[in-house]
DNA sequence: ACCCTCTCTGGAACAGTGTTCAAGAGAGGT
DNA sequence: ACCTCTCTTGAACACTGTTCCAGAGAGGGT
């Protein structure tokens, strides 16, 4: 923020080579972080994409981690939902959209952990979106909260459960005795293609936003028996 | 496996100090995430608590990786239920031992999440435990994988949610512009405390078997109109 | 008793990491 | 022309995981 408007007011500087703008170094670790994973998104690694020494992005960042952030947020910039509308459509937009803006960078999710979701405006905006449409449900106040927290965990552990590298499926490969002694895992071993996961999503959202429309009517009879 | 076959016939060796069995490996590791978290989780750290060279740690475990999948499958080993009961009430039990024992060792999500679930025998047997209950509960088969995903997403979401070192409860605390730009979140923001979160996960976890309970119903009752 | 083998140890070495820092280049303002 | 202040650079530091190799030392065979 602050380093923004010295950069502003400093205008458009030639150093030796063009200054070297944040968005700039935003730019190239989203670009390694999608081309290389995040085994491949070191700092030097980002600097030697840019052609600059590894030491000057600690000019434009404090640490790797606030590199991290900032990728997170410009991940999470593309999250939107239309604005008009009834709040489960408009819901399930947002949800959806999260599930895709996460599954695009899934290494993203331990940042968002580890913030503890103190990031970005971007970030915020999202929650705030998030619990302005689970709040227009007309749950009682004290269950918003909960609401919330039922269906980002759900959209935040589903993508890391769809991005796991291998899945379930292999419990039902092992060769020996599997049959026996995991006898569940065999029969009802999940599968994990694409169109499978797809309905998963949706049947759980379909759930959660279900479940939430029971408690709101239920508030609905007793604010109209309080009249 | 092999290795500790290995280690079994060769009997009880002495070696210069007693043999460092990959049992003491995995517990000094263990006690190391306990005290220091990940970040003090090193291979080196490891040995240096042995009082041994850290080169010595790779005659037990091919890799970090590794011993970290031996620790989480050690950290599940204490995830039980009774054997007898109603379904719903040992599904309860089931998952509210495995929030506990994540919650533990939050660290090890990660390793659970890249490992893609194929992990070692622990692992396993809870999976399939886990679905064990959730067939129990009478869904129709194709819901079976369904439900058991939400659930186990569910879980894995709320532990790493509330293990988040600090949580949405700052937005509220934002000094600025924070009540115009996030007013959602400033009237909602939800709060961590212990009872509170604690309150929240069996909220959630009701929601789901409820929920379970209602399309297994519905299942009956076509199963009826079939007969 | 010898010796040989095979398991295991300790420590050096390698390639990599994030971060800090002093030295200096190059514009903008005076 | 100067000075200042921003920014770049590459070396340096303290780590990391992993590999490798000279050996120590016990077990079994002769």
């Amino acid at each position: 923020m602050s380093r923004d408007e010295r950069r502003e007011a400093a205008g458009p500087a030639k150093r030796k080579r063009t200054p070297l703008t944040l968005a700039e170094v935003v730019a190239a670790g989203s670009r390694l972080l999608d081309e290389e994973g995040v085994g491949g998104l070191s700092m030097r690694a980002v600097a030697r994409r840019l052609g600059v020494g590894h030491g000057s992005l600690y000019w434009q960042v404090r640490d790797k981690d606030e590199l991290l952030r900032l990728i997170l947020d410009d991940t999470l910039r593309d999250i939107d939902v239309p604005a008009e509308g009834p709040w489960d459509e408009r819901l399930t937009r947002l949800l959806v959209a999260a599930r895709l803006a996460l599954r695009a960078r899934p290494e993203l999710i331990p940042v968002l952990w580890k913030a503890g979701w103190d990031l970005g405006g971007e970030t915020l905006r999202v929650a705030d979106l998030f619990l302005e449409l689970i709040a227009e449900s007309g749950l009682p106040e004290d269950e918003v909260s909960h609401a919330y927290w039922t269906a980002l965990v759900f959209v935040l552990g589903f993508v890391m459960a769809e991005t796991s590298a291998s899945t379930t499926r292999r419990y039902a490969e092992r060769p020996d005795d599997a049959a026996e002694r995991y006898p569940h895992l065999v029969r009802f071993a999940p599968g994990t293609e694409p169109e499978l996961m797809d309905t998963r999503f949706h049947f759980g959202l379909e759930e959660l936003i279900t479940s939430m429309r029971a408690r709101a009517a239920h508030q609905d009879q007793h604010t109209d028996q309080n009249h």
